[in-house]
DNA sequence: CCTCAAGTATGAGATTTCTCATACTTACCT
DNA sequence: AGGTAAGTATGAGAAATCTCATACTTGAGG
């Protein structure tokens, strides 16, 4: 993870989601710009995370930790997003693992210095309520309409949200469990993409050819396309 | 609806589900309880709710209304769950309707005299962000999972918990949607209830007759068991 | 009274997806 | 070096689920 130290660069990401207008003091000057590079790892669990982030650009995904030790793909974000918000508000709450999809860049606040502040501004906790709420109807929403969807429409849409540069390297097994398929016919249909010649074999990873047919068939679902509606 | 004026029985809820922790100030006073019978609608959108409801007994049920008119059922929930937090917290949220399954009782707040002094309380704010953001948790991870049951399995456990008085009387159309299959298969597995013994066909309704052994498929779907774990 | 929309109901054949069996490879542990 | 766990890969048959076609019933509106 690298500081930009680019003011501007800042506030222009300030001023796309008006992140300031969420708290009822002035964060301009206190927040910081993180960028975490591809692939980087944003929250570990079970630490917890030091920092209260809002993701401003780029695309992150979401790890659990299961009891048996395994890693379960849960979820993914995309700007504008609270990460690390559960942590803050509830001390109970288990943390889970954060990875970058592509290049991230975060606003950050450090907890330590602005938790009892943050625990006692209500422009602010009305705000994540909402952006908390937003979530919620989103999920409701997807969750029960997705499963309508054949899996090489959702394949295509997860494929598309989960390719950084062109390439696709999920571990299949965790896919497989996050679209709630079996491994074999997930390899079923990712082969059927190499057959019809949207995807092309490279080692164990596959590369993307054709996007545009990839979105062709995702169109229809109603994807992840933002953590709220923009 | 009626109000209950039993002062008894209304601080035996609100010691029950920790109802007075959730404020700042001295809720058990000002709180009344309510009951709507089996059936009832508790909000009927695009109304918004007069009331700031917290479900302490009984099981609803959310409808949303489509653009093109058409009801789609969308979620349930079961005690202790806050009604009418998000119309309360964000003026532009939709309004959805929820209806009583069985009899539901209700600590209601009128949000006409108290939604100033709820937005500025940190105390309620808090604890509304935790119950969304666990809400949040059980969500993302059951809709991932369930996916992975057959539709026997899923059934199962949404006739156990639609069911009121051994009764199942949901619409097959709406139903269909919900658990994301075909009409034509949920007419299928319905039929094969029937023939195993686990369901009775009266009219166009079907009454349970086995609940144990619907229980018993139901068993591994990490089903709504609650808004929250307890 | 007629008509239309929605919900219910059932059959038949086509697709999607699953389970199980079996191998090969890689990383890690001892 | 040997062993084990996890991930990858593929085939074959079975089960789950879908689409389409077709009817019947009921309630609301003209």
């Amino acid at each position: 993870m690298r500081i930009i130290k680019n003011e501007d660069l800042k506030q222009r990401f300030i001023a796309e989601w008006s992140y300031d207008r969420q708290f009822s003091f002035d964060i301009a000057q206190v927040a910081q710009l993180y960028l975490f590079p591809a692939k980087s790892i944003i929250v570990q669990a079970p630490d917890r995370p030091r920092d209260l982030l809002y993701l401003v650009k780029g695309k992150t995904k979401l790890y659990d930790t299961l009891a048996n030790g395994k890693v379960a793909l849960i979820d993914f974000f995309t700007p504008p997003c609270f990460i690390g918000e559960m942590e803050l508000l509830d001390p109970k709450s288990p943390s889970f693992t954060v990875q970058a999809i592509e290049d991230c860049w975060c606003l950050a606040l450090p907890m330590a210095e602005y938790q009892q502040k943050l625990l006692q501004d209500t422009t602010f906790l009305r705000s994540v309520c909402q952006y908390l709420g937003r979530k919620n109807s989103r999920n409701i929403r997807t969750s029960s309409q997705n499963q309508a969807f054949t899996l090489s429409q959702r394949l295509a849409g997860f494929i598309l949200l989960t390719a950084n540069d062109e390439m696709y390297e999920e571990k299949h097994t965790q896919v497989a469990q996050y679209l709630g398929v079996s491994y074999r016919h997930l390899l079923y249909v990712l082969a059927d993409f190499v057959k019809l010649g949207y995807l092309e074999k490279v080692g164990h990873h596959y590369r993307v050819v054709q996007p545009d047919s990839l979105a062709r068939l995702a169109r229809e679902v109603d994807w992840k396309t933002g953590s709220t509606e923009k």
